[in-house]
DNA sequence: CGTACTGTTCGAAGAAACTCGAACATCTCG
DNA sequence: CGAGATGTTCGAGTTTCTTCGAACAGTACG
């Protein structure tokens, strides 16, 4: 079992956005906002392992992403539509923000 | 001089999430939400003077609020078309989620 | 079974945020 | 000018967040 995930409407905005409120956790974020799964180890490579799984347990805690099991890995993909029906253009607004000010 | 606030487009988005990600700083957004100028001693009556200064502060630099000298007052508003303009969407976002909790 | 790989958990150290009282600055009004 | 009111700044204590190495758990595969 590891869909300990809370759903996003149980939690708190401001755990939301605590979470999404770190530049490299929001990088995580955007490169899942695609849609597609991707493993713990891929996401910021000069992060050890104990400091990733830590940020990917922030997200994850507060209803951002969902977790699976697949093997040795651990699949990590965003909760769009939980997210979008719990709070509304939210994620839309930072990705596109976060879009904006990197480029 | 009291317009030292930055634009909240020169505002990384991760700024702006910080300042939100807080009880407190997102009811005093919410207070303001209507458009209108308070004090800064209306708001969160329990926080100590520095606190609240301290606070609104945070709001103010991260482009949320603009603070205006009234005699002997401060007078603090939102800032809600500059920020619909530099992130559409995420004021709105983040003030439905919090009444949709507080209620 | 034993080795390798991926992640998690634990404990500790450092950095950053929160909170407050006290001192200060500034305005108002008499 | 002096008294009163509103906020800011400073310094320090407390708490929370961040980061890491080390030890552990589980799966995969010879």
């Amino acid at each position: 079992m590891d869909l300990d995930e809370p759903a996003p409407r149980d939690v708190p905005v401001t755990a939301i956005l605590a979470a999404l409120a770190d530049e490299n956790r929001l990088a995580v974020v955007r490169e899942l906002a695609d849609g597609s799964e991707r493993a713990c180890g891929t996401f910021v490579p000069e992060w050890s392992k104990a400091t990733r799984s830590h940020h990917l347990r922030v997200l994850r805690e507060a209803g951002i992403t969902r977790t699976r099991v697949a093997g040795t890995n651990r699949l990590v993909s965003l909760r769009r539509a939980d997210l979008d029906a719990a709070y509304p253009g939210l994620l839309d607004a930072v990705l596109t923000g976060a879009a904006r000010v990197s480029s």
